[in-house]
DNA sequence: GTCTATATAGTGATAGAC
DNA sequence: GTCTATCACTATATAGAC
């Protein structure tokens, strides 16, 4: 048992190889520069043994999207339980996304900035995923609660959330230099004032 | 001199018809899915006719990529001169850019949102390329003015701009239906009132 | 399950006729 | 300047030994 556990183990710890060296790969050279003997090399493996853990290259891709969809579904769902308000809610979500970006920016790039239907083709787009869907509807109670403006539903999550993705995105091409977390507070004011009633 | 301006002409148009394949199927299918036999096809012309007037396929992006940002420049520096408070200059680029992701979505999409960076080592990141940098630069002049808080650049231009460049995203994908023209007040509105002193 | 070696296909780009 | 034919190369994915 204490052979196959490990056994196991190192399967497992294969398939995580794999996707850690894809997705530091895929964000830092793009899908399509990486071929498949660069994973093979980074993950210090033969081709063999990423195709028995994957079917193709495409595949290690989906995998590692929908994981990372997962992941903040979960993230999200939690946030929903924990907070009552619109306001705590979104302002959970902005504050998670940007301790994300500074922990984790590969996956925060891939998950946000790849543009996954150039290489998965069954791919969901990113704007009716899970999570964004889920950021809508966060959006949405409020404004049954009258916490946020009546404006139409995708507007008002646009100017919310929006200068929040687009310092994310500036944060990951290093634009910008100090963790996100530093400027929290002044992006949350300027982004709730714009829409709260 | 008939001849001659016809076929001075007729260069002209073909270099255009195989920039404006280019841009399409690399905007619908990606760089790296659009082969140049692709361009050829949809251009209806040769291999030999397109590496006549092309260096290589990178250059035909590299081409279209820097004539996008070059009329953008014109385009803002013209708002520069025709307006001279950052709230004038600021609504105006918001609605050149709703209106241009109307009239010419392919353009939009491949000089915001493709990455640039995989398919041309050379090419300066949107971030830092000659619009955006205006952009910021009216932002700070709005500053100096007492028109905008006074807070780090890159954040108060992302909180009023971030909305604005999240719905291009959207409308590009087709999550929003209608023009975004028919919004811009709204948007606008939440957009200033997050900033504005 | 992991390896090496290889099949197959498709790419970007060039050569040379017209 | 535009064409056709073709080169040289790299990629994904598979086969079969261990």
């Amino acid at each position: 048992m204490g052979r196959r556990s490990k056994n196991i183990s190192d399967n497992e710890n294969l398939r995580e190889k794999i996707l850690n060296s894809a997705l530091v790969l895929f964000t830092t050279k793009g899908y399509f520069n990486t071929s498949t003997q660069d994973i093979r090399r980074d993950a210090n493996i033969s081709v063999g043994a990423v195709y028995h853990h994957f079917s193709s290259k495409e595949e290690i891709a989906k995998v590692l999207y929908e994981n990372l969809l997962e992941k903040s579904t979960s993230a999200f769902q939690e946030i929903m339980l924990r907070y009552d308000t619109a306001h705590d809610r979104c302002r959970a979500i902005m504050a998670l996304l940007f301790e994300l970006t500074e922990s984790r920016p590969a996956e925060m790039e891939f998950m946000l900035y790849a543009k996954h239907r150039e290489f998965i083709p069954s791919a969901t787009p990113i704007c009716s995923s899970k999570p964004l869907t889920m950021m809508r509807e966060i959006v949405q109670l409020g404004i049954a609660n009258k916490e946020i403006m009546d404006i139409e539903l995708v507007l008002v999550t646009s100017c919310l959330f929006g200068g929040m993705f687009r310092l994310i995105n500036l944060r990951l091409d290093c634009t910008i230099e100090g963790p996100l977390s530093k400027h929290l507070d002044t992006v949350w004011e300027c982004a709730w004032r714009g829409v709260a009633r």
